[in-house]
DNA sequence: TTCCAGGTGGCAT
DNA sequence: ATGCCACATGGA
């Protein structure tokens, strides 16, 4: 019958990868600790079911991908074909984390603490371009409603998928469509004030030239840190955030209002200026991980306090 | 009603 | 260089 015949071909378009050893590996903790903002649980709950961006050869791949995490096993099921190696980088898989979580914690019992609580984390590595829309929707919103934003954005404005998981799936916008959007176009999708933000961001994004920006890692991180808050509606925050999610920069230290208040509560520093000297000397070369645990501590803390 | 959320731009000192 | 403050939106 027809209808299995497109099921079929349905199939033969998903692509499998099965990742084994996971070491230091929580799905739920890396995917629910609010460095990403397109993974969903999924209804037979245990997996989750996200979209994923690649940038390749100059092009953007988006794929639906489905992810179970069983023991220290993770099955992958995605609508493109995406090589094992691409997710092994994706979800950090070369990172010794377990050697890291041991010197962090050596000569600080609290940090060990917040190790503890979210002893699975992973930092991503996001796409850079979705990344910087991303958090310039972040700033000053909450978690739920970035996810919100950013799932308009991309049903309005990306590239249609198909139905999976029973949900239409999308793309990111390009910075090709999003540059010729005005503010009006963009009002579906409740960015609020940060609309213009992002369109002008992504004129400059085209005027500085792709290929440019995805090279940005390769710079000092001083000049990475420059040319990034360069853009519209990226501060010094943001700015953090792409260089510690996207591009790979693991010192870098973004600090919002949940490390204002983690660092305030933990060790008793209350300046901005403090937490920065502070987590340089205390944390060094891995400050943005110890800045996830922190994040996800603080957060579960909360959570489960009131 | 007021406060808050992965802050920043713009303006006045 | 530093210190305020307005800025949409929706949930608590």
């Amino acid at each position: 019958m027809k209808k299995e015949f497109d099921l079929k071909m349905m199939e033969n378009k998903k692509s499998t990868v099965q990742i084994e050893n996971l070491e230091s590996f929580n799905l739920k903790q890396i995917l629910e600790c609010g460095q990403c903002f397109r993974w969903n649980k999924q209804e037979d709950c245990g997996s989750y079911g996200g979209v994923v961006t690649f940038f390749v050869d100059g092009k953007f791949i988006s794929t639906f991908v489905q992810a179970k995490q069983e023991g220290e096993k993770l099955s992958l099921l995605s609508s493109k074909e995406i090589i094992k190696s691409k997710w092994e980088n994706y979800f950090d898989l070369k990172t010794d984390y377990k050697t890291i979580k041991k010197n962090l914690g050596k000569n600080d019992l609290k940090i060990k603490e917040a190790i503890k609580a979210g002893e699975g984390i992973r930092i991503l590595n996001q796409d850079k371009w979705e990344t910087l829309v991303s958090f310039i929707i972040s700033q000053n919103n909450n978690i739920p409603r970035i996810k919100g934003c950013i799932e308009a954005l991309c049903q309005k404005f990306g590239e249609p998928l198909g139905h999976f998981a029973g949900t239409n799936r999308y793309g990111f916008p390009s910075p090709q469509i999003l540059a010729n959007l005005n503010v009006e176009d963009l009002g579906i999708c409740k960015l609020g004030y940060r609309a213009p933000y992002i369109i002008e961001a992504s004129k400059q994004i085209l005027d500085m030239g792709l290929e440019e920006y995805y090279r940005i890692d390769e710079l000092p991180e001083e000049e990475a840190f420059q040319k990034l808050t360069s853009l519209k509606g990226v501060g010094p925050k943001v700015a953090h955030c792409l260089l510690l999610f996207a591009f790979q920069k693991r010192k870098s230290f973004p600090i919002d209002v949940w490390i204002k208040k983690v660092m305030k509560d933990v060790y008793g520093l209350e300046e901005k200026k403090e937490i920065e000297t502070f987590a340089k000397e205390k944390f060094g070369e891995n400050g943005g991980i110890a800045q996830q645990y922190l994040f996800y501590y603080i957060r579960e803390l909360e959570r489960k306090g009131e």
